[in-house]
DNA sequence: GATGAATGAGTATTCATTCAT
DNA sequence: CATGAATGAATACTCATTCAT
């Protein structure tokens, strides 16, 4: 009642919700979305399966925030690097940042190429977003597909400056090919990986840096 | 004194099989193995749903069948390299098949990409095959993973070789990495490619193997 | 064409007839008429499904060509005990007949005992042995029900008359119901007996004529 | 904070399961288990198909629990006879006790000699039950088993006691069988004996008694 | 807020029966 | 007469979602 316990009342539910979406998360990540059940994720969550419809309105509503909380902790990784062009620094601080977001957000990852693949969930994201907050206009696939081709233009401008540099025989498009087949590489990489696996793959960032910087 | 021959049944048989291993194939790797119902596949391919379990004993099964048809295919691809040392030629002719079967078999790789990511597929295909066909002794998955490291190591072999010509400075191993990711990026390009994309990556194959060779 | 041919093929159909009553009872009795598919038993008798149904109308028809084959082979085993009342011989040799019986179309037995337990079956007896041939006018149940109150009523006969032997202590109606105990008992015996079972009952049915004769 | 207790759900659990349990029974008994549908008792017991798969994993195990708890109740009757030696009046006790078990269980024990006549039914009981508790180490069947086995062995020594009072000509294992046989008789009688049909048994159980006490 | 019993639409699977050849 | 491919209605089972307490 008081504005204390209020207070208090929305931190519990927003640990809650945090809760469960980590645990689904993990879930949608390793069996698949539709192999997960709500039971199962109920369950690991330690709450029972009413509650959580206290919390989502849907199995597919649970989908999209926790969507919609990865790509916006994604966007807070290349906060700094949107507006202007790239330096040389900026670029090599760029491709670790990947990395690092491609190794934090493993099972984001995971749960976003198994999605991409199916054309119905491509379409189903672009719908569900767009009334999951009265105050979005464009749904978040919209938003993030702006978002990636705002970063894709700094890059292309990055590699269309370097042949000034590097002289008529570069060809910016296609080492900005390279350069972006490189990353796609390392990131099924690390998607892929196990729990077990500890490969290393700090002298190939750093031979990709060094590539293409 | 039967109207129908043996032979004509049979053909009749293996040419309904393909049929709904094709189409369910494009199901499963556009939609998702457990977003395809068994009626969507039946539709589909314009027959009833008692049929297909008159050809395949379950959906599972009918999901083996499909991988293993489909791995025994790609083994074809590369039956000429598998013994000796790789030449400069031959490490060409190896990139430009990959290429050609990832691009061939888009649908499968779609869907492989898919299972691989879900633990308990895993091991379900490692299970399932063992009695797929009595005469195999290793499931399909031990075979394919045989498979797979008789080729790694001759690739690694080849960049070892090369080490003589290079040179002190030059890190066999590293070039391996950047090789093998180049050709896992290309390899989500094509996969994540749909349809209407008609992306040229000739320019970018050459010179992964321009850089590589 | 001819006539000897025609004869032929009517032989031969009615092989074909037998053979599959035969191997079709054998499963019903053991696995149940339910759990024995038209697949299976076609597969036993070395047929093909579709000539089955050249042969019988549904499974539930061959189900009833069965029963009414086994009763009217019964009947075979009683032809001349119908009429008139049982001497101590005529009853020895009921005895004997109804044991040999029991054992000879165990299977038949045991079909029976399933089917009787469920009141659906019984009244589809009922009915469809009505159609089953234009001649019967009566179902074959209630021809059998007809068949068993006369043998009753002879057996209860030949144990009134005992009363006048054995005096006035003797309750005929408790005689006869003892004695139709111990043939139930004997007969759930045999049925429940399985192959490797040799049990031998010679000195139990000797007891029982001896007790009641 | 939860509204209703642990115990209070506990509570409606088993209240259902036993109505479940019970209408299956019933329903198994007379129409048989292959041809009684999940729906069939779902609609009969007043409740949705999935609620009886939120109290059973499956038809078999529904099958399963109904047989274990049947069994388990079974055995209370015979309780305090299982040690030491018959007395005659504990032997008419014992008659007395089978009687009323048969009476008080038909619906059981119909279903129970339907289950026996099939061989797969028979193997599956003694598979299943294993895991259907883990404190349980044999089979539901296999206890039984050695539970019947038990009485029987009492039963003979009570004949062949008998012997020294009866003099050399009694034979023990013929009377053993007579008595065996006569039980089996008044089971089939009872368990063929439908609703409407009242036939008293009384008298002949006391001459059963009578015979072989 | 919290629980889990209850629902029912949807899914894989079976199987008697039909039919073209 | 003989075959087995083809059908579809029926059945066991799952699971997201609702709701009384």
């Amino acid at each position: 009642m008081s504005p204390r316990s209020q207070q208090q009342f929305k931190e519990m539910r927003e640990e809650k919700m945090t809760l469960i979406m980590d645990v689904a998360l993990e879930h949608f990540a390793n069996e698949g979305y539709y192999k997960t059940t709500i039971n199962h994720i109920a369950r690991h969550a330690g709450i029972s399966k009413g509650l959580m419809y206290n919390y989502f309105d849907s199995k597919e509503s649970l989908l999209s925030e926790i969507i919609a909380r990865s790509v916006s902790e994604v966007y807070t990784y290349f906060d700094n690097d949107r507006d202007g062009s790239l330096s040389e620094e900026e670029f090599e601080f760029f491709v670790k940042r990947v990395v690092y977001m491609l190794k934090e957000k493993q099972s984001f990852w995971r749960l976003y190429l198994q999605l991409m693949m199916q054309k119905e969930v491509r379409e189903l994201l672009l719908k569900s977003f767009i009334n999951s907050d009265s105050l979005i206009q464009y749904s978040l696939l919209n938003r993030a597909e702006l978002f990636v081709s705002e970063i894709l233009k700094t890059i292309t401008d990055y590699f269309i400056r370097k042949k000034e540099v590097k002289g008529p025989d570069y060809d910016p498009s296609l080492e900005m090919n390279m350069f972006m087949i490189s990353l796609k590489g390392l990131a099924i990489s690390f998607i892929y990986m196990n729990a077990a696996d500890d490969t290393n793959y700090d002298k190939t960032v750093n031979r990709i840096i060094e590539l293409y910087k």
